[in-house]
DNA sequence: CTTCATGGATCAAAATCTATACCATTGGAT
DNA sequence: ATCCAATGGTATAGATTTTGATCCATGAAG
C-alpha cells in the first residue's frame, strides 16, 4: 500500500531566495530600514545570477517587505518599522491560532535546547550568546532587542550540537513574525533581559535545571505577550 | 549587518522525488520488496513528467534503494530486507553520533506530541492510531511492525493540530533509518506494542500524564535498542 | 504465440537560470 | 556646473531542466 506520496513542489531559485530573505526579516535578523548589499554582492552570496536575484527582490518589493531605490546611495532596503508591524499584524490576523502553534513548537524545542546546550555548548557558541546578551544591553529599540534575542536563540540551537534541533528553532523563529511594539515592551523587555542573563549564567556553569527554569520563565513572558496581542487584536 | 545569508540550493524536481521516496523507505512506510506504482502513475502522483520521474528512479536504483524490472508484471521494487538492513547499517556507521541526535530530537517532539494530542486529537486521527495498533497486532515481520509504528506516530503528530510539530516528527522518522533486525526484536517488540496500546488508551481518556509516561517508556525502549546497536557495531 | 502492461528511448517545445554587456539614475566629489 | 562612481534597469544569447508526445522493447500470463 502507498502512504502519502504527495506531489513534489519544485522551488525555483528565485523563490528560495525570497524565502531566505523573508525568514531573516521575520526572525528579526534584518532590521527595519536596513540596507541590503548591492545586487551584485547579494547574488554572489546566494550563488545565483543577478537576474534571478532581481526576480526575488521584485517579489519582496511587491509584498512590501523591501523598497528599492536607484542611484548612487540606492539599493534594496527593508521596509520601515511601522510597515513591518502592519505586515506582522495582518499575518497574525489571517491565522490567529497559527501563531500559538509556532510559540508552542518553539517552547518545546527551546526548553530541550536549554537543557542539552548546558553540557554540549562549545566556546564558539558561548561567545555568540555572550555577544548577543551584550547586544541586548546596548539595544535601545525594539527591533534591536528582537535581533539580539534571535541571535542568542540561534546560537543556543547550535550549542546543542543537534542539527535537527537547531533547524527546528531556526524554522520556528522564522515562522514567528511578531510586531515589534507589543512583545518586549519596556518593562517586559527588561525582565526578559534578566532571564537571558540567567540562562547564560546557567549555561556557563552547566546548571541544567537552572537553564531549563530560565527558559521556562522566558516562555512564560512570550506566552503572556502573545496572549495580550491576541486580545488586542480581538 | 548581515547574518547568515547562505547560498541558495535549488533542488531539481527529480531530486525532490528522490528525497520523498527515500524518506518513505527510511521511515518504513514503504516495505522491503514492495512494488511501486507504474511510472506513468507515479509521475502523476508527484505531478512531474515521466521523464523526470525516471531520473529519480535511476538515482534510487544506483543507491540500491530500489530495483527495476521490465516486462509485464515488471516495475520498480523496493530493495529486499537484507539489502535495506545493510544500507541502514552503512548509514549509521558513517555517522554514529547522528543517529543519537535524531532519536534525541524525536524524543523531545514526540513527548510533547503525546501530551498535546490528548486534548486536541480529532476522531480521524484516533481512527488512524487505532488502525495502526491493529496493524501492529497483525504484523508478523519486523518491517510490518515498523510500518505500523510509523503510521501511529505520524497520526500522533497530526493529532497535535500543530503543523510544525507534525513536520518535526515526520522529518525525524525519515531521518531515523534503523535496520529492521535489532530494534524491535521479539520481546522488545511485544513490550513496545503494550506501550502503544497504553498510549492509545491514554489518548482516548485524555489522560495527559499517562500519555506522556507511555511515550517516555517507548523512548526508553528506543534508546536501549539504539545503544545496543551502537555496541554491536563497535 | 499473442496480448498488453510495463519500462526504455527519442525529440521538439517551453520554462528557468546564467553570463555578459551596456544603459539610466543619483548623490557626492571636483 | 561637471564629472565620477556606485547602484539599479535592461537586453540577449546560450545552457540546463522539465515537459508532453510518440514509438520501441521486454516478458509473464493466458
Amino acid at each position: 500500500m502507498l502512504w502519502g506520496l504527495r506531489p513534489v513542489e519544485p522551488r525555483a531559485a528565485y523563490g528560495l531566495a525570497v524565502d531566505l530573505l523573508r525568514r531573516q526579516i521575520h526572525a528579526g535578523l534584518l532590521l527595519p530600514a536596513e540596507k541590503l548589499p548591492a545586487e551584485r554582492q547579494l547574488s554572489d552570496r546566494f550563488g545565483i545570477s543577478r537576474v534571478t536575484l532581481r526576480e526575488a527582490l521584485r517579489v519582496l518589493e511587491t509584498d512590501e517587505y523591501i523598497t528599492v531605490r536607484r542611484g548612487a546611495q540606492g539599493g534594496a532596503f527593508v521596509t520601515d518599522e511601522d510597515r513591518l508591524c502592519e505586515l506582522a499584524r495582518r499575518r497574525m490576523l489571517r491565522a490567529p491560532a497559527k501563531t500559538m502553534r509556532v510559540v508552542e513548537f518553539l517552547t518545546v524545542n527551546q526548553m530541550a535546547a536549554a537543557r542539552l546546550a548546558c553540557t554540549r555548548r562549545g566556546p564558539a557558541e558561548m561567545k555568540r550568546m555572550r555577544e548577543a546578551v551584550a547586544m541586548m544591553h546596548a539595544a535601545r529599540t525594539a527591533p534591536h532587542r528582537k535581533q539580539a534575542e534571535a541571535l542568542f536563540l540561534l546560537a543556543l540551537g547550535d550549542a546543542t550540537q543537534n542539527p535537527l534541533l537547531a533547524r527546528a528553532i531556526e524554522d520556528g523563529l522564522a515562522e514567528l513574525f511578531l510586531p515589534y511594539d507589543t512583545p518586549s515592551t519596556s518593562k517586559t523587555g527588561t525582565v526578559a533581559l534578566g532571564e537571558f542573563e540567567r540562562l547564560l549564567a546557567a549555561l556557563n556553569s552547566e546548571d541544567v535545571d537552572e537553564a531549563e527554569a530560565a527558559m521556562a520563565d522566558l516562555h512564560r513572558l512570550l506566552w503572556d505577550a502573545v496572549r495580550r496581542m491576541g486580545k488586542a487584536a480581538a
